[in-house]
DNA sequence: AAGCCTAGCAACCGCAGTCGG
DNA sequence: ACCGACTGCGGTTGCTAGGCT
Protein backbone atom coordinates (compact mmCIF):
# COMPACT_ATOMS: atom_id res chain seq x y z
CA UNK A 1 0.00 0.00 0.00
CA UNK A 2 0.96 3.42 -0.75
CA UNK A 3 3.06 5.15 2.01
CA UNK A 4 3.31 9.14 2.07
CA UNK A 5 7.25 10.15 1.95
CA UNK A 6 8.43 10.87 5.59
CA UNK A 7 11.54 13.38 4.57
CA UNK A 8 10.80 15.49 0.87
CA UNK A 9 7.43 17.73 2.22
CA UNK A 10 9.53 20.16 4.31
CA UNK A 11 13.17 21.53 3.74
CA UNK A 12 14.41 18.82 5.99
CA UNK A 13 18.41 18.58 6.37
CA UNK A 14 19.64 15.94 4.78
CA UNK A 15 23.44 14.48 4.46
CA UNK A 16 26.48 14.17 7.59
CA UNK A 17 25.59 14.60 10.62
CA UNK A 18 27.25 17.55 12.90
CA UNK A 19 28.06 16.88 16.26
CA UNK A 20 25.21 19.32 17.39
CA UNK A 21 23.15 17.09 16.15
CA UNK A 22 24.62 14.00 17.66
CA UNK A 23 24.88 15.74 20.59
CA UNK A 24 20.76 16.89 20.38
CA UNK A 25 20.37 13.32 19.20
CA UNK A 26 21.48 11.55 22.03
CA UNK A 27 20.51 13.66 25.09
CA UNK A 28 17.24 12.98 24.09
CA UNK A 29 16.79 9.08 22.83
CA UNK A 30 19.08 8.88 26.44
CA UNK A 31 16.85 11.19 28.49
CA UNK A 32 13.22 10.52 27.10
CA UNK A 33 14.02 6.97 25.13
CA UNK A 34 13.38 6.31 21.31
CA UNK A 35 9.32 5.62 21.56
CA UNK A 36 8.26 7.47 18.55
CA UNK A 37 11.10 8.25 15.58
CA UNK A 38 8.89 10.41 13.57
CA UNK A 39 7.81 13.05 16.54
CA UNK A 40 11.65 12.50 18.34
CA UNK A 41 13.33 15.22 15.67
CA UNK A 42 10.71 17.91 16.43
CA UNK A 43 10.78 17.37 20.17
CA UNK A 44 14.67 16.68 20.03
CA UNK A 45 15.04 20.05 18.28
CA UNK A 46 16.26 18.45 15.05
CA UNK A 47 15.24 19.66 11.69
CA UNK A 48 15.82 16.05 10.18
CA UNK A 49 13.01 13.71 9.55
CA UNK A 50 12.58 10.38 12.04
CA UNK A 51 14.20 7.88 9.92
CA UNK A 52 17.37 9.99 9.35
CA UNK A 53 17.58 9.92 13.64
CA UNK A 54 16.55 6.34 13.69
CA UNK A 55 19.00 5.41 11.03
CA UNK A 56 21.95 7.78 13.25
CA UNK A 57 20.91 6.11 16.06
CA UNK A 58 20.97 2.68 15.31
CA UNK A 59 24.38 2.66 12.69
CA UNK A 60 26.16 5.38 15.00
CA UNK A 61 25.30 6.60 18.33
CA UNK A 62 23.84 3.61 20.30
CA UNK A 63 26.46 3.61 22.96
CA UNK A 64 26.73 0.02 22.51
CA UNK A 65 28.27 0.00 19.18
CA UNK A 66 31.08 -1.74 18.84
CA UNK A 67 33.92 0.35 16.40
CA UNK A 68 36.93 -1.19 14.79
CA UNK A 69 37.84 -3.70 11.98
CA UNK A 70 36.36 -7.07 12.57
CA UNK A 71 37.72 -9.44 14.38
CA UNK A 72 38.84 -13.22 12.79
CA UNK A 73 35.89 -14.77 14.72
CA UNK A 74 33.50 -12.40 13.45
CA UNK A 75 34.75 -12.42 10.07
CA UNK A 76 33.58 -16.36 10.20
CA UNK A 77 30.85 -15.73 11.83
CA UNK A 78 30.08 -13.18 9.16
CA UNK A 79 30.76 -16.23 6.38
CA UNK A 80 28.83 -18.60 7.71
CA UNK A 81 26.24 -16.83 8.89
CA UNK A 82 25.81 -15.46 5.81
CA UNK A 83 25.84 -19.28 3.87
CA UNK A 84 23.02 -19.50 6.11
CA UNK A 85 20.72 -16.82 5.41
CA UNK A 86 21.83 -15.06 2.83
CA UNK A 87 21.30 -11.11 2.89
CA UNK A 88 19.77 -10.97 6.12
CA UNK A 89 22.10 -8.43 7.89
CA UNK A 90 19.98 -7.57 10.59
CA UNK A 91 19.82 -11.38 11.40
CA UNK A 92 23.89 -11.49 11.28
CA UNK A 93 24.29 -8.36 12.83
CA UNK A 94 21.87 -10.06 15.43
CA UNK A 95 24.78 -12.72 16.36
CA UNK A 96 27.28 -10.13 16.65
CA UNK A 97 26.86 -7.97 19.77
CA UNK A 98 27.95 -4.44 19.15
CA UNK A 99 27.77 -4.74 14.75
CA UNK A 100 25.39 -3.23 13.06
CA UNK A 101 23.44 -4.27 10.11
CA UNK A 102 24.44 -1.60 7.78
CA UNK A 103 28.51 -1.97 9.30
CA UNK A 104 28.48 -6.02 8.45
CA UNK A 105 26.31 -4.94 4.75
CA UNK A 106 29.56 -2.73 3.71
CA UNK A 107 31.75 -5.01 5.58
CA UNK A 108 30.58 -7.71 3.34
CA UNK A 109 30.33 -5.78 0.26
CA UNK A 110 33.52 -4.02 0.64
CA UNK A 111 36.46 -6.54 2.24
CA UNK A 112 34.36 -9.72 1.52
CA UNK A 113 33.50 -9.87 -2.02
CA UNK A 114 36.88 -8.47 -2.37
CA UNK A 115 38.41 -11.81 -1.24
CA UNK A 116 35.70 -13.59 -3.21
CA UNK A 117 36.87 -11.90 -6.27
CA UNK A 118 40.55 -12.32 -5.28
CA UNK A 119 40.23 -16.07 -5.12
CA UNK A 120 38.29 -16.19 -8.16
CA UNK A 121 41.21 -14.41 -10.22
CA UNK A 122 43.23 -16.53 -8.83
CA UNK A 123 43.04 -19.00 -11.28
CA UNK A 124 39.06 -20.06 -11.79
CA UNK A 125 36.31 -18.28 -13.66
CA UNK A 126 33.36 -17.19 -11.50
CA UNK A 127 31.06 -20.21 -12.02
CA UNK A 128 34.03 -22.77 -11.30
CA UNK A 129 35.34 -20.89 -8.05
CA UNK A 130 32.12 -21.33 -6.68
CA UNK A 131 31.76 -24.80 -7.94
CA UNK A 132 34.49 -26.18 -6.53
CA UNK A 133 33.02 -27.02 -3.35
CA UNK A 134 35.72 -28.61 -1.56
CA UNK A 135 38.42 -28.34 -4.37
CA UNK A 136 40.40 -25.77 -2.56
CA UNK A 137 41.67 -24.69 -6.23
CA UNK A 138 41.97 -20.72 -5.15
CA UNK A 139 44.90 -19.53 -3.52
CA UNK A 140 43.39 -17.65 -0.76
CA UNK A 141 41.92 -19.63 2.17
CA UNK A 142 39.25 -16.98 3.14
CA UNK A 143 38.32 -16.67 -0.31
CA UNK A 144 37.87 -20.39 -1.16
CA UNK A 145 36.07 -21.24 2.12
CA UNK A 146 33.38 -18.32 1.48
CA UNK A 147 33.32 -19.56 -2.02
CA UNK A 148 32.43 -23.03 -0.48
CA UNK A 149 29.61 -21.59 1.48
CA UNK A 150 28.71 -19.25 -1.31
CA UNK A 151 28.26 -21.89 -3.61
CA UNK A 152 26.49 -24.01 -0.99
CA UNK A 153 23.86 -21.23 -0.87
CA UNK A 154 23.50 -20.67 -4.67
CA UNK A 155 22.81 -24.20 -5.06
CA UNK A 156 19.96 -23.68 -2.92
CA UNK A 157 18.72 -20.68 -4.25
CA UNK A 158 18.84 -23.18 -7.68
CA UNK A 159 17.33 -26.09 -6.83
CA UNK A 160 14.50 -24.15 -5.36
CA UNK A 161 13.86 -21.92 -8.19
CA UNK A 162 13.54 -25.78 -9.88
CA UNK A 163 11.11 -26.62 -7.39
CA UNK A 164 9.11 -23.66 -7.43
CA UNK A 165 8.14 -24.22 -10.97
CA UNK A 166 7.77 -28.26 -10.31
CA UNK A 167 5.81 -27.98 -6.44
CA UNK A 168 3.13 -26.10 -4.88
CA UNK A 169 4.00 -22.32 -3.70
CA UNK A 170 3.66 -23.60 -0.42
CA UNK A 171 6.15 -25.74 -0.63
CA UNK A 172 8.62 -23.77 -2.32
CA UNK A 173 8.01 -21.11 -0.36
CA UNK A 174 8.77 -23.45 2.70
CA UNK A 175 12.33 -23.58 1.84
CA UNK A 176 12.96 -20.37 0.15
CA UNK A 177 11.88 -19.25 4.01
CA UNK A 178 14.20 -21.26 5.87
CA UNK A 179 15.41 -18.64 8.16
CA UNK A 180 11.59 -18.42 9.63
CA UNK A 181 11.45 -21.33 12.28
CA UNK A 182 7.69 -21.46 11.72
CA UNK A 183 8.04 -22.27 8.01
CA UNK A 184 11.05 -24.76 8.66
CA UNK A 185 8.99 -26.28 10.97
CA UNK A 186 6.09 -26.58 8.34
CA UNK A 187 8.53 -27.70 5.96
CA UNK A 188 8.53 -30.89 7.97
CA UNK A 189 4.85 -30.59 8.32
CA UNK A 190 4.06 -29.93 4.66
CA UNK A 191 6.99 -30.73 2.74
CA UNK A 192 7.07 -34.15 3.02
CA UNK A 193 8.17 -35.05 -0.09
CA UNK A 194 10.39 -32.15 -1.24
CA UNK A 195 13.78 -32.55 -1.36
CA UNK A 196 16.10 -31.58 1.25
CA UNK A 197 17.65 -28.55 1.34
CA UNK A 198 20.80 -26.92 1.90
CA UNK A 199 19.61 -24.97 5.04
CA UNK A 200 17.91 -27.86 6.38
CA UNK A 201 21.73 -29.53 6.08
CA UNK A 202 23.54 -26.57 7.78
CA UNK A 203 20.44 -26.58 10.53
CA UNK A 204 21.79 -30.35 11.31
CA UNK A 205 25.77 -29.31 10.65
CA UNK A 206 27.93 -28.04 13.18
CA UNK A 207 27.46 -24.43 11.85
CA UNK A 208 23.67 -24.53 12.91
CA UNK A 209 24.22 -26.18 16.21
CA UNK A 210 26.80 -23.31 16.40
CA UNK A 211 24.40 -21.07 15.39
CA UNK A 212 21.84 -22.37 17.96
CA UNK A 213 24.10 -22.49 20.63
CA UNK A 214 25.19 -18.78 20.31
CA UNK A 215 21.28 -17.52 19.87
CA UNK A 216 20.20 -19.48 23.07
CA UNK A 217 22.76 -17.96 25.06
CA UNK A 218 21.69 -14.64 23.42
CA UNK A 219 18.87 -15.14 24.68
CA UNK A 220 19.85 -16.29 28.34
CA UNK A 221 22.30 -12.90 28.54
CA UNK A 222 18.64 -11.38 27.93
CA UNK A 223 17.42 -12.89 30.64
CA UNK A 224 20.22 -12.22 33.10
CA UNK A 225 19.94 -8.58 32.36
CA UNK A 226 15.84 -7.84 32.06
CA UNK A 227 14.36 -8.07 29.37
CA UNK A 228 14.00 -4.48 28.88
CA UNK A 229 16.85 -3.30 27.87
CA UNK A 230 16.73 -0.98 25.29
CA UNK A 231 19.27 -3.15 23.05
CA UNK A 232 19.25 -6.30 23.50
CA UNK A 233 23.08 -7.19 22.20
CA UNK A 234 22.08 -10.19 20.37
CA UNK A 235 18.02 -9.96 20.08
CA UNK A 236 18.22 -14.03 18.98
CA UNK A 237 14.74 -14.14 21.25
CA UNK A 238 12.83 -11.62 18.34
CA UNK A 239 15.14 -12.54 15.56
CA UNK A 240 16.12 -15.99 14.63
CA UNK A 241 14.54 -17.82 15.17
CA UNK A 242 11.52 -15.96 16.72
CA UNK A 243 9.76 -16.96 19.40
CA UNK A 244 5.62 -16.95 19.44
CA UNK A 245 4.65 -14.53 17.49
CA UNK A 246 7.50 -12.61 15.19
CA UNK A 247 7.05 -9.25 16.65
CA UNK A 248 9.12 -7.27 19.08
CA UNK A 249 6.95 -5.19 20.72
CA UNK A 250 4.84 -8.19 21.86
CA UNK A 251 8.00 -10.14 22.31
CA UNK A 252 9.17 -7.36 24.72
CA UNK A 253 6.36 -8.23 26.92
CA UNK A 254 7.28 -11.43 27.49
CA UNK A 255 9.45 -12.14 30.44
CA UNK A 256 13.05 -13.36 29.30
CA UNK A 257 13.06 -16.28 31.25
CA UNK A 258 10.06 -17.20 29.32
CA UNK A 259 11.39 -16.58 26.10
CA UNK A 260 14.15 -18.82 27.32
CA UNK A 261 12.13 -21.85 27.73
CA UNK A 262 10.17 -20.89 24.47
CA UNK A 263 13.33 -20.52 22.53
CA UNK A 264 15.03 -24.21 23.91
CA UNK A 265 11.64 -25.55 23.04
CA UNK A 266 11.75 -24.87 19.68
CA UNK A 267 15.38 -25.52 19.55
CA UNK A 268 14.00 -28.99 20.33
CA UNK A 269 11.58 -29.55 18.02
CA UNK A 270 12.95 -28.11 15.00
CA UNK A 271 16.07 -30.54 15.98
CA UNK A 272 13.33 -33.75 16.32
CA UNK A 273 11.51 -32.44 13.08
CA UNK A 274 14.46 -31.31 11.22
CA UNK A 275 16.28 -34.76 11.64
CA UNK A 276 13.25 -37.01 10.49
CA UNK A 277 12.56 -34.50 7.49
CA UNK A 278 16.57 -35.30 6.90
CA UNK A 279 16.40 -38.83 7.61
CA UNK A 280 13.58 -39.62 4.90
CA UNK A 281 15.14 -37.84 2.31
CA UNK A 282 18.82 -38.60 3.74
CA UNK A 283 21.68 -38.89 0.53
CA UNK A 284 21.26 -36.43 -1.72
CA UNK A 285 24.57 -35.45 -3.28
CA UNK A 286 24.66 -31.69 -2.14
CA UNK A 287 28.39 -32.11 -1.11
CA UNK A 288 29.55 -34.80 -3.05
CA UNK A 289 33.62 -33.86 -1.41
CA UNK A 290 32.09 -34.13 1.94
CA UNK A 291 30.39 -37.56 1.30
CA UNK A 292 32.85 -39.28 -0.67
CA UNK A 293 35.34 -38.33 2.11
CA UNK A 294 32.97 -40.00 4.36
CA UNK A 295 33.21 -36.81 6.71
CA UNK A 296 30.00 -36.82 8.51
CA UNK A 297 30.57 -32.74 9.12
CA UNK A 298 29.94 -30.76 6.85
CA UNK A 299 31.57 -27.78 8.31
CA UNK A 300 34.95 -29.79 8.87
CA UNK A 301 34.56 -30.49 5.10
CA UNK A 302 35.23 -26.98 4.31
CA UNK A 303 37.95 -26.32 6.64
C1' DA B 1 52.53 19.19 -6.02
C1' DA B 2 48.46 18.21 -8.40
C1' DG B 3 45.15 15.41 -10.42
C1' DC B 4 43.06 10.94 -10.67
C1' DC B 5 41.46 6.67 -8.88
C1' DT B 6 39.63 3.63 -5.58
C1' DA B 7 38.05 1.67 -1.20
C1' DG B 8 35.42 2.38 2.75
C1' DC B 9 31.59 3.93 4.97
C1' DA B 10 27.75 7.01 6.36
C1' DA B 11 23.47 8.11 4.87
C1' DC B 12 19.50 7.94 1.82
C1' DC B 13 15.73 5.63 -0.63
C1' DG B 14 11.99 2.84 -1.21
C1' DC B 15 9.67 -1.44 -0.29
C1' DA B 16 7.46 -4.62 2.95
C1' DG B 17 5.44 -5.91 7.21
C1' DT B 18 2.80 -4.76 11.27
C1' DC B 19 -0.35 -2.37 14.07
C1' DG B 20 -4.18 0.33 15.42
C1' DG B 21 -8.20 3.13 14.43
C1' DA C 1 -11.98 -5.49 6.02
C1' DC C 2 -9.77 -1.41 4.94
C1' DC C 3 -6.49 2.16 5.27
C1' DG C 4 -3.03 5.13 7.02
C1' DA C 5 0.89 5.54 10.22
C1' DC C 6 4.96 3.74 11.58
C1' DT C 7 9.07 0.86 11.83
C1' DG C 8 12.49 -2.26 9.99
C1' DC C 9 15.28 -3.79 6.44
C1' DG C 10 18.10 -4.33 2.24
C1' DG C 11 19.89 -2.02 -1.77
C1' DT C 12 22.08 1.89 -3.44
C1' DT C 13 24.29 6.34 -3.62
C1' DG C 14 27.56 9.72 -2.82
C1' DC C 15 31.13 11.75 -0.05
C1' DT C 16 35.80 11.53 1.68
C1' DA C 17 40.34 10.03 2.75
C1' DG C 18 44.26 7.81 1.20
C1' DG C 19 47.08 5.85 -2.37
C1' DC C 20 48.94 6.12 -6.90
C1' DT C 21 50.74 8.20 -11.13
Amino acid sequence: MGRTPCCDSKALKKGPWTPDEDKLLVDYVQSNGSGNWRLLPKLAGLNRCGKSCRLRWTNYLRPDIKRGPFTPEEHKSILQLHAIVGNKWSMIAAQLPGRTDNEIKNYWNTNVKKQLRQGQAAGMGEQAALASLGGGATSCPAARHMAQWETARLEAEARLSLLSSTTSATTASVAASSSSSSTVAAGADHGAEAPPDIYLRLWNSEVGDSFRKSALSAAREAAAHGSDEGVVPVSAASSFPPPAGDDSSAASNVTAAAAVDEYQLFLDLAAEELDLFHGRHGGFPLFPAADMLGETSLYTAFD
